[in-house]
DNA sequence: CGTTTCAATATGTATATACATAATCGCCGT
DNA sequence: ACGGCGATTATGTATATACATATTGAAACG
């Protein structure tokens, strides 16, 4: 009955993804509930009028991810979901000094427009090229380094920033408030400084630094990435949660 | 002329699991840095003896888990550390690991029930003295060390796990579901590997490290406070969020 | 000299097929 | 009724093969 030249969702080109993706999209919508038995691969498989393989690929992707559980002779169900999300809260580094008692000031080191490259698409999620601001600045605790940041900005979504210098106040005060953003990604990871770095921060090269990347979007659009370099020792992130719903 | 039968590490049976975990332990040991190439399908195809299909399965599901990028025609390149940590959720390791694609395996390396000293003290934030249990393990991907584990455990709040040997399955799982936790603190740091971590975790000393503290509050009770430190190469922290969380 | 075209190449996807493995159902004998 | 055992079934893995697609490098051309 339900053949599938209709379907909506073409999230990827191939089959076994649009298999694939209907069929998360009937489990997050809550069309099958957890414990529905999906339908057997051989049955997919006429749906689909494909082959076993491209079935099972799907289906093995779905279980990799969670999202259905596989029982040999039984078939295939929906699991209940399980995820916690959490809030992370990250400060403005402003702020941070401050709450130190320690005098703030940021230096701009560089700033660059430029039409995007392959890795500042990479870096912002942009498909397209484009204009990009790539801005390098410090920010001072008292008269030390405190961090090091690398930033570009989309100025096909936040064209006004062309014209500002960002040469005494920071870019992310300046682009909250004028771009509201929408959803953000953190990455945290812990890096060796290298040689550029360390005469930055004035640390020692090979020691060790917490970089955070933030990625903005607003409505869909990306707007910035940037990144925040720490010396090890001058920085601690806090990261506050409270229990989700189940 | 390296054939395989050598090959120390069967983790999972199933010849492509072999090959994914080969390989991932090539790129986690850092024998494979960031940028390497790996070598093309058709050579896999003839070091492992197997068909194309199999080592695509393998090397797919590499590309997918974030550790390598391929590109048509050029081949299969190291990407730089960010083990597509899922979202900074409630930090199951395991989960993680097994995100990757990799066996996940815990094995705990001391455990110690004692009276709470000052710094059990301040690290849990209690005021008065009691008893805790002390707990240091190991999670390993695969055949590597993944993250080292440092667990307090309040046994003022949580007797029952003074009867327990956290011998194969780690303590946080087995806390979620007995004790209902109501507030966390996260603290993320960098930090140089002494000589202890570096062995344990089978890093050169002085290289870097994530940091990720948690402590946990049931009812305004301290529960426990571990401390997870992961080999900078191994690993980057994803946190995703939304402004209004509605 | 720059541009266009084309063939080579590695990956991406899909096929039909085969056998292994685990779990279940139902038959059977005691 | 009961327990065991084989047949059935759905998934798990692997194969050889085929063609599509993106990208590179070099040859051909204006």
């Amino acid at each position: 009955m339900s053949t599938v030249e209709t379907a909506d969702a073409d999230s990827g080109g191939s089959l076994h993804q649009r298999i694939l993706s209907d069929i998360s999209e009937k489990i997050l919508s809550g069309a099958w509930a957890p414990g529905h038995r999906i339908p057997f691969e051989h049955e997919l498989t006429t749906e689909y009028n494909c082959s076993r393989m491209t079935v099972n690929k799907a289906l093995s992707q779905l279980a990799k991810a969670g999202l259905i559980e596989r029982r040999r002779r039984s078939g295939s169900f929906v699991r209940r979901p399980q995820s916690q999300a959490a809030v992370l809260e990250l400060h403005d580094i402003r702020i941070e000094v401050e709450a130190l008692g320690l005098p703030y000031r940021y230096e701009r080191l560089e700033q660059l427009k430029r039409r995007s490259n392959a890795e500042d698409r990479a870096l912002l999620g942009l498909s397209a090229a484009g204009s990009v601001l790539w801005i390098e600045g410090l920010h001072f605790a008292g008269q030390r380094p405190f961090a090091l940041e690398q930033r570009l900005i989309n100025l096909s979504a936040v064209p006004e920033a062309g014209d500002e210098e960002f040469l005494e106040i920071a870019a992310g005060p300046w682009l909250i408030g004028r771009v509201p953003w929408s959803e953000a990604e953190h990455r945290i990871r812990a890096m060796a400084a290298d040689k550029a770095i360390a005469d930055a921060l004035d640390i020692d090269p090979g020691a060790p630094c917490l970089v955070v990347e933030r990625r903005t979007w607003s409505a869909e659009h990306p707007v910035t990435h940037v990144r925040f370099i720490y010396p090890a020792e001058s920085h601690t992130l806090v990261a506050r949660f409270t229990p989700s719903h189940g």
